[in-house]
DNA sequence: GGCCGGATCAACCAATCGGTTGATCCGGGG
DNA sequence: CCCCGGATCAACCGATTGGTTGATCCGGCC
């Protein structure tokens, strides 16, 4: 049974050195290599199948400063921008909202582990994830199971879209003008989430929206 | 010469592993002990010392998931809390806002880096620290030149606290009953919170000021 | 004493936001 | 066909916010 070849990709030369010495101490797992964004992943991996040694899982944050993001290389990856078969992706990150873990999930991640989970966990999920199954944290497992079981608090695509403008400082009609609608949609849509948030006010929706993990940091 | 012996402090355990690797290639430096947040490490210093064998350095992060903070922890290491003469204490994180860092530059934290360091820039912190140096990262130091060169776009206490209130959700009235002032002192505060953040309303304020790290998440 | 920054307060008015009511259209499902 | 959720839009009005002008007081500094 051969050792699942794994490709670490993070942009903290700690946690690859963690994740390097967590590792060593899995049966069955070897470090082929690492990569510090995503578009060093893609590449990596595109060497190393073009020499024959195919990569068995990427382990790989969301977050990269400024090169390409866990996503993106997650979508690419699964395309066979790198080759093909395309190896299963476990994120391993810090961040848990909603957004980011749909964006993962969307884009093709096998799984979504957090950086505080004990190595045990982050073990079992790459076995998991390398055998071709789904690998969850169990706080992102329990967020993904609230998202379906409470919709009447979820936000429409819509209404995300418009609260992260919100987000950035925009008011009502530039909000209008940048999605070509009018003035009165975009407050319609805000009436919609302050009641799903339980606010009353622009302000209040986006600290309720960051604390629950609906928006973060653009 | 005997060993820097420190003690690392971070609620992951990836980032642990990954401390624990990367000092072990560190000439002159021995990691002792570890703990997961700042009560931990009180603890795990008061032990030591009884034992005989002190602290050098306490490598700490400044969240700690539910734990005591790094820098509530480090006034406390300074206070003596853990036994004298205090180690200094050396802040590695990946929170990089003004307030974070003078909050633990205050607390009298002798250095405070950024998780992106590479090893080399990591190692010259640790040993420099040890020795009772300031060690910041380039990053860290810009910021606080930055501070000192620019007042006039530093935001005083009073209004770093409206922005704060702000950024909760809390509209004029509610600020103004809360801090015990009229409602029209709290739009004349905004009003020079706007000018010197460059915006003209208070979603743009809050982004901005998020942006700059002049706050974060409450 | 004068100057400055910071904090506080008021009045006034325009602009924007929040709440309400009402409506239409579309797609999907039963 | 009906129902529902989602998206879109309007009108109206009260509430809040933003902008402006003006003022006072305090403490620190020269």
């Amino acid at each position: 049974m051969p050792d699942i070849r794994v490709l670490l990709v993070d942009d903290h030369p700690v946690v690859r050195a963690g994740l390097r010495a967590m590792l060593a101490d899995f049966d069955g797992v070897t470090v082929v290599s690492e990569a510090a964004d995503g578009g060093a992943a893609l590449a990596e991996l595109s060497r190393l199948n073009a020499l024959g040694e195919p990569v068995d899982l990427v382990l790989m944050d969301l977050q990269m400063g400024r090169g390409m993001d866990g996503a993106t290389a997650t979508g690419r990856i699964k395309a066979g921008a790198a080759g093909t078969p395309p190896p299963p992706v476990l994120i391993l990150t810090t961040y848990d909202t909603d957004a980011d873990i749909l964006a993962a999930v969307e884009a093709g991640a096998a799984g979504y582990m957090l950086k505080d989970a004990p190595p045990e966990q982050i073990r079992q999920a790459v076995l998991s994830a390398a055998a071709g199954q789904t690998a969850l944290a169990p706080g992102v497992a329990a967020r993904l199971m609230g998202h379906i079981r409470n919709p009447e608090t979820a936000l429409s695509p819509r209404e995300l879209q418009i609260l992260e403008l919100l987000a950035t400082g925009l008011g009502n009609r530039a909000i209008a003008r940048q999605l070509f609608i009018s003035e009165a949609t975009v407050k319609t849509h805000l009436v919609h989430i302050y009641a799903k948030l339980g606010v009353d006010n622009r302000t209040a929706a986006i600290a309720v929206a960051r604390q629950r993990r609906i928006i973060r940091d653009s």
